[in-house]
DNA sequence: GATGAATGAGGATTCATTCAT
DNA sequence: AATGAATGAATCCTCATTCAT
């Protein structure tokens, strides 16, 4: 945040303090949206729960739907930044494993994420596209992608011209919908979509199937890689 | 909603209008709930649109709550209509294809059915529930599953054991995460996610994907057979 | 407002109690206006002094604005309707004193319309620019000018080719300056401008110096004859 | 403001630079009351189009109704500076004709004083009082006033016992009107008031007026010759 | 003198809901 | 069944003003 470029004046204790409440309204706003939406969030309880003033939101965000945008272009901020730390193993089909894994668990431990590209979605993509694909950093997704596709191909196990964003959406999917519609899912199915074992269960479920999707010879591996390496 | 059963009295003139206005609420409620969402929607503006006083529909549903909920009932009430309509060909192989062809463009055709859904996960199902799960009758789509399933099987060409609602599973997220993120990911990725271009070839995809899934011997069966069969 | 012409159908109770409750919030709007200008009147206080809810106020007028806007124009109206009942003297010079003596009694009467017109000014006539000038009313104020000015010119003793807003303005301009700058030309040269002895000297002023302007021979007719009638 | 009396000592760079502030502060001040009115203003906008911070315009006027108040004594003191700097004809006719002229003239160069000038009077001249009557500098416009009529007496050609403020009302609010409610009578009446050739007219009827007013015998004066002198 | 951060109070407008007819 | 009037409780956002630096 603060460059180490050219001048070594330090922060104030003004700009200091000033950016330490930004981060807290945030941290609210985040909160907040996520819990109840965009609709039904109240400037008041996001202030509230930051701890200041609510005039004080507006002076830093200009408003509702700016302070919006700008949790939701964090949220995309972070998956993208997970994505970059997520160290693949050599093995092509071992990574595939281990994106699913990582695909899975990510919407597990970060619902917000899924909340808020839902509600994004519910409202047509308004704020994101406001939010500019600039922000979205999504070659490096990309990278990482097609650098498991082309060592599978490089080693003559995967199938070749496999597109990265269909690679991905045959990932996401699966993981994206057990976690984001268990709520009705559960209901629909009188299950527990979210028990450790219904989970252990999904996810090898998904690992084989994108096995079978990207692997030329799917029978010599065995099925079942992917099951529950920690539950 | 009127039973059949009992007395012969037809319905009196006050009735059939009573009637007509409560579907015509009904119907002005489910397309502005879809429109701008549960905490969105205002109910002068679904009394407007059905053209009636906002009084009226107090009167008829209670409140908000009760309305959506109807709405929401009325939506799965739908799509389990519409799966029972569905005609499976005799062979299992093209009953997949069929399915996933029917899931996907029921998705496409029907984005209220996913908005609807999608507003009641991001409530954590609150409303779905107390729709009560019986409801949603479940079970008839159990049955088309477990008849597709069952007769592959019964041919000696899928794989034994799969599980009905894993088998709904692999098939609907698919077609879910395509149509219902088509937003996000479309920004995400800059591509038009529903162009019919697009949609022939994700169908296709699924569809392969599908009998990877189901398929003892995959290979055997000339893959693209999912492609786009109408458009 | 109940127009005789077609239907006998009576105001019900429900339309009467609301033309009241729509008569009372414009009485209180007024006085409020009046009293704080636009910019200081706060819809709260028109609502609580009209004995309703501050909802209703805009049920019933959309809004401040247009709140205003009614107001202002029902200002006017009362003016116009004043001037049409003033009962004018045959005799050509007496129209004169009584046209000067009705223009200023009712500028003293009614503060409330110098101050609307005042703030009207202010506002560059944004306002009642969108009353419409029709809703002004203002020809049937010229036929008065113009039949005094006729009748003076019939009978020999006016100027001829007087026009009538010209002659307004001689008329209306000393009265209106004398009570609607009262208070600051009260401050500036220490006196009271509208004390019951400086207004029959200044309105005997007036008088003179608008049968100066109108008469062909000014000194025919003993100045002072404005000389206050009452106070 | 800096008073020449007593020290030496030159003025600091500081309290140069905070004259200058004050200077800026002040002028943006007049614009926006008068742009907007007193409750129209808003002390970040003057703020702003000072270019200071809002705490500073605390610091240098205490608050938003003393900036005002100071606003508004620089604009009579601006006035009466122009009234003691017109230089008027020795031949009492032409000084009223000039006396005309230059108000008229003055209010239609000047709204900004018109519209504080009505501003106070919606008010009831509570800040001008505050401002005190001492602040307002009358006695030079009476000593004007008194000269000309003095001059027009000497000299046998006005009437006797004339009061000099009488006089000046008789000449402003007819100049007053014009200007101050052009909006509203311009609406009105559908006509430009403030047109150059209704100007001009204007005047000449004002000045023919004034004329009536203080001449003994206004007809050995040619009417008319209050006709644009230089517009 | 000058600044940016922070506050508290207010004020317009909206809305779900109820009432009287 | 159906309506229009009326209400009370929010909720967003703005502003004058003060504080800390």
């Amino acid at each position: 945040m603060t460059d180490i470029s050219d001048p070594p004046s330090p922060p104030s204790r003004h700009q200091r303090r000033s950016e330490a409440t930004r981060a807290r309204i945030l941290e609210a706003a985040h909160r907040h949206f996520v819990a109840v939406g965009l609709d039904g969030a109240r400037m008041e309880t996001i202030a509230a729960e930051a701890g200041v003033n609510k005039a004080l939101v507006y002076r830093h965000f200009g408003g509702r739907e700016q302070l919006y945008r700008e949790v939701l272009r964090r949220a995309y901020e972070k998956v993208r930044q997970a994505e970059v730390e997520l160290s693949l193993p050599e093995d092509p089909v071992e990574a595939l494993d281990r994106l699913v894994a990582f695909t899975f668990q990510y919407y597990i431990d970060n619902p917000d994420f899924l909340i808020l590209v839902g509600i994004e979605n519910l409202n047509g993509g308004a704020h994101l596209r406001r939010v500019g694909q600039e922000g979205l950093h999504v070659s490096s997704l990309l990278d990482i992608l097609r650098r498991i596709l082309d060592a599978g191909v490089a080693r003559g196990i995967f199938r070749e011209g496999l597109d990265p964003m269909e690679f991905y959406m045959v990932v996401a999917s699966q993981c994206w919908f057990t976690v984001a519609t268990s709520h009705t899912f559960g209901i629909t199915f009188d299950v527990d979509v979210l028990s450790p074992g219904s989970i252990a269960r999904r996810r090898a479920l998904i690992c084989d199937n994108v096995r079978r999707y990207a692997l030329r010879d799917p029978d010599r591996w065995n099925a079942g890689a992917g099951d529950a390496p920690s539950a």
